[in-house]
DNA sequence: GTCTATATACCGATAGAC
DNA sequence: GTCTATCGGTATATAGAC
């Protein structure tokens, strides 16, 4: 009972330090802020967490971990190459949704350079790199996918992911000023635009068989790399 | 003479002022540090540009005019839509890597959601919006793109380069910890993966005439979007 | 385990002499 | 225009009673 009580103080802190930490970042972040949404003293924060880097770091893990289950669950299941990269999407996706600390916490500390990342953080980093590097090695053996740097389309997905979510709110304001249409798109739907783009490209497909839709003098151009 | 050194004196103030609030956050950058490295007294900070706040604002203003400037100039040269795309990118990823403090603060400015965004910077988040979007809405006009969500690809696109320019430092740390290489990538070699990613997609392209490598029975999904 | 009160330090901003 | 000295506010962290 009294364990009980103490672990969920624990988590109600953790999870009130992960929102005020997103939204403010970790040194905008106040520890009174952070025990006022807990719902408990800022002394009994200390004596249940620890001091400030204590908690970003219980954050951070917490995070994670969570992430990294959610993401090997996804792409344990036999499937494709293809259908787990877009598992994986839909997870991040969803994930980063239904959690809205994750990802601007994510981005901060990329933003940092991950100057600041306990080494507590750097195998879950590792990790995560893992989950999406074997589906491409898989892929590429398969022969479902052409050989590409692991590493840097590995980066690639997720910032575009990444990115593509966090600017939700953004996007709302920014596009008043252009002149491109507000559109309001849940998370799959995101990750499904992501997940086509990086398996088909933008480019125009040649033309299946017959009746070409118009004609375009359809020039094929080499691409260095 | 007077005016000049002025001038001067308020380019170093801003300069030194995107270093350290790219490095520590609008929170954590210390209006003495960034004094210090513009080589002025922290009186004469608060003479030239103004508080905190101002001093930011003119960051923003400074490195977004300037990122504006060029990709305007990378996209004005006739080209084709697919080299324009290519231009944006180089551009993106020379510009982030020449100026480092950019990428860092924009990313934390999505952290954040763009909330502390001051009315200056819309439009010309809503300008940056615009030269992407004119070359997809170009491509696909002139058939070299597919109809895809314009503004989510571009923010797929620059949520990939943003992202894989900022990850660099950390990749090499992380990969320590995964089996991965690691790999010393130039800005040009990261612009051009993802413009080639973002053009071909990753999929194994369908064997161009006879000779087909596997019995696979390529299914063709149709796409929401 | 819980809470109040407070120590201690730091930071943004300015007053005011030159 | 330039600099020193300092104010006022605020944040982290803890001491100590219960």
């Amino acid at each position: 009972m009294v364990d009980r009580l103490g672990d969920r103080a624990h988590s109600r802190i953790v999870g009130a330090a992960a929102e005020v930490f997103a939204r403010r970042g970790f040194e905008g972040a106040r520890i009174d802020e952070i025990a006022e949404r807990a719902g408990v003293n800022k002394a009994m924060l200390y004596y249940h967490v620890g001091d400030k880097e204590r908690l970003y770091t219980a954050v951070l893990v917490e995070s994670s971990d969570r992430a990294l289950w959610l993401l090997r669950a996804a792409t344990s299941t036999s499937g494709t190459p293809g259908g787990k990269l877009q598992a994986i999407l839909d997870t991040f996706a969803s994930f980063g949704t239904t959690n809205p600390p994750f990802i601007p916490i994510m981005l901060r500390e990329v933003a940092s350079g991950g100057r600041n990342l306990p080494d507590e953080m750097l195998a879950r980093v590792g990790g995560l790199l893992r989950v999406l590097a074997d589906v491409l090695a898989e892929g590429e053996v398969q022969g479902a996918f052409r050989p590409t740097d692991a590493l840097l389309t590995h980066v690639s997905l997720i910032g575009a992911l990444l990115y593509v979510v966090a600017t939700h709110p953004l996007r709302q304001r920014a596009a008043l000023w252009s002149n491109v249409p507000v559109p309001d798109h849940t998370p799959e739907h995101l990750a499904r635009h992501i997940g086509n783009l990086f398996l088909h490209g933008i480019e125009a497909a040649p033309v299946p068989a017959a009746a070409p839709a118009r004609p375009v003098s359809r020039k094929r151009r080499r691409r260095s790399r």
